[in-house]
Parts: structure tokens; C-alpha cells; sequence
DNA sequence: TATACATATTAACAGTTGTTCATAAAAGGG
DNA sequence: CCCTTTTATGAACAACTGTTAATATGTATA
């Protein structure tokens, strides 16, 4: 393996643990088993490396131009729809990978205007959208009452997020989520359950 | 005023902005008037500044005897017990020490494992814990659909917390809260309409 | 084998960090 | 007014920060 590719997981690693400002270059150099200088030789500075992790950060599924276009279709299938989202949901949350960027995000979103910023158009603004849209077609279909689909998007999404977060910050310090992972189902269940014809 | 007073105004203040490694001590001297070393008097290091400020953070609404006691009743209000909670909540929100505090909830619950455990206990596990009674009532008096009380009340408090986040950090970049601040209420009433009979 | 290039090392830089110490100024009580 | 206590100052400390320079090592190509 290359070494750049070893000092971005390395660092990611470590951003994830102490932050920006914790995740020192020597300790990423120590991790990647060389000097701090040599780092120099791969990225300009450390601001580079850490924009070079975070890019990776909104990569959401549902995002490929094939599953947007097939949209309508799945979203005829209602309940099932959202059942299939949750899993993608759940997936993303218990990634290992995905995890450690989840938290580099959480620590660093008051503190990093870009990063701010993408959060609400990358995460918020874009799932949304495609929820709301999914929820608009349940409409037509007659699956579901009728009301604002914005709202609904937000009332599906945001206990996802929360969940996320418990379940990140559970990891952490490495209790068990088993409670938590139920919780997922749960949430299609109640909020199918309540927006339902 | 007494200058341990302004030491932990300013050390709020500039937690909230930067976080722990970000506010230094002399930071923090320098926005009271005084040397980083006359800190040393009234504290015996910025820990212990930090743990000052931060054991502030976790004073909820609802936490006093006499509104406890009076929940059994308050809930049988139905939706309007849910109104006047959210009422409370958008209070604290917007209001601009707890804001101040939120934000230093946030940064630090991914690198504070004291904070974590509060998170949970206080803010979390309370939170659910009295909602989920109110809703257990509600059930009894035939005001709402049967179900858990524990996943409505997850249900409900997740939104609000998601809405307090994005309104945070819309008000770091001076963004306007204008469009959130109207959610608080199209939640209770989507909410309403899902549970009750 | 010699040349070029990418990548490593060692050493140093200027700045910042939290904290301590001896000492000076201010405040309050007898 | 003196004495004691509190609170301030300035200087210093060791450790750490991001970054740079000169130099060495290894590797691939000619």
C-alpha cells in the first residue's frame, strides 16, 4: 500500500479520536510508522490532509443516478420503501468506516463552516428532498394521509439521526447497541403506523 | 462583579466558540482583563474550569418536585401537555446561555466521556423517562392509540433535538432561524395526528 | 553501473500550550 | 495605621504545535 493512502487512514482514524486540533502531525506520523517531515511529501499541510479525509465524509447512498431515477417506482411500494431505506440507514451506521467519519463530522460540524455547510446541503437539504419526493408519490398513490411532505421527510429522518448518534456515541466507549438496534424497525413500524391510510 | 463570576462567563463564551483545546487559558485571562496566571487564584486549572462551566449544562425544564408531581394531571391534557412542552424546549433553544451551552455540549460529547454519561442520563434517558410516562397516561385516558410508550417518546423528542441542532448551527454562521422556529409547532401537530384517537 | 527522482531522516525554527513561582498591589479588619 | 488575606503581575519552565531546510536513502530508468 502507498504510503499517502496509509497517512489518510491514519489520520482519519485519528481525527475521529481527538478532533482536529487533537490529531496532531506527529501522531499521525507516529501511526503511519514515519517522521512527521516526511508527511510534508505527500500533502502541503495539515489542513490538506484533514480536507482530503473530510471530502469523503457526505458520500450517501441512495445517491447514483439509477436509484434516483427508479424512485417513483419504489416509492409506490410504501411501507416496503422505507423499510429499504432503513437498512441502507442502519448499514452506513454500523460501517466501521463510515463511523469514524460520522464522528469526525460531529466533532468538528460547530467548529468548520465548510463542513457546516455541506452538512446541510450534502446530509439534511439532499435526503430530504428525496424523502419528501417519495413521500409526495405515497400520496398520489393513496398509501398514505395527505399532509406536508417536507414535514414527513424531516419526522422519518430526524429520529434516524438520533439514533445514529446514540449509537456512535455508545461505540465510543464501547457498550453494547443491541438495545438500539431494534430501534431502527421500530421507527418504520410507528411512523408507517402513523401516516397510513 | 466578582472576577471567579466573569472567568466562567468568558470561559463559556469562549468554550461554546472553540471548544476545550481551543479556549486557552490566557484566551480566557485576556477577555476577563487579567493575567492567565491570576486564574490560578480561583481555579486550580482549566479542567476545573471546564467541569464549572459544563455542570451547568444539564438543567432541564420540568426538573423541579412540583411539576413532577403534577405530570399525572398535566398529561391529561393530551395534546396541549405536548404544546407546552414544546413550548419550554423552543425557549431553551433560542435562549442565548443555553444555546452557548449546547454548543459546548456538542463539541466535547465526542471527546468527554463525563459528558457522554450525562448526555444520556440527563438530557436523554430524563427526557424519554417523563415522556413516556405522559404518553403511558394518555393511553390510559383513551386520548391516544395504543403502543410503546418509550418509542413514542423517542419519536418525539428526536425531531426537537434535530430542530435544536440545525438552529445552532444556523445562528454560528448568523444565518436566519425564520423557517425552523415554525417547525416546533408543525411538529406537535404532526405528531398529534398520529397517535391520537 | 550511473543518473534521476521520490521519499525518508535529523535538526531546527518560532509560536503556543498549561502551569508555577516570587513578588507586588489592593482590600478589609483590628 | 499596621497586619493579614486576597488577588494581581511578570517571568520563566518544559512540553508540544505546524512547518521548513539540508541531507541521506532507496528505487526505477537510461
Amino acid at each position: 500500500m502507498h504510503t499517502k493512502d496509509k497517512i489518510l487512514i491514519e489520520a482519519m482514524e485519528l481525527f475521529a479520536q481527538f478532533g482536529y486540533k487533537g490529531a496532531s502531525v506527529r501522531k499521525i506520523a507516529a501511526k503511519v510508522g514515519i517522521r512527521e517531515s516526511a508527511l510534508y511529501n505527500h500533502f502541503t499541510n495539515k489542513e490538506e490532509i484533514f480536507q482530503s479525509v473530510a471530502s469523503t465524509i457526505f458520500t450517501t447512498p441512495f445517491s447514483d443516478a439509477k436509484e434516483v431515477a427508479m424512485l417513483s417506482e419504489r416509492a409506490k411500494g410504501g411501507k416496503k420503501f422505507l423499510s429499504s431505506f432503513i437498512v441502507q440507514y442502519k448499514l452506513v451506521t454500523f460501517d466501521r468506516k463510515k463511523e469514524h467519519l460520522f464522528r469526525i463530522m460531529m466533532i468538528e460540524l460547530l467548529q468548520n463552516q465548510r463542513l457546516r455547510e455541506s452538512f446541510m446541503s450534502e446530509y439534511h437539504e439532499k435526503n430530504n428532498k428525496l424523502l419528501s419526493q417519495a413521500f409526495f408519490i405515497m400520496m398520489q398513490e393513496g398509501l398514505i394521509r395527505s399532509g406536508d411532505p417536507m414535514v414527513m421527510a424531516n419526522e422519518f429522518l430526524a429520529p434516524l439521526f438520533y439514533l445514529r448518534l446514540q449509537v456512535t456515541l455508545l461505540r465510543i466507549d464501547e457498550h453494547s447497541t443491541a438495545a438500539l438496534s431494534t430501534q431502527f424497525e421500530k421507527h418504520v413500524d410507528f411512523f408507517w403506523e402513523s401516516i397510513m391510510l
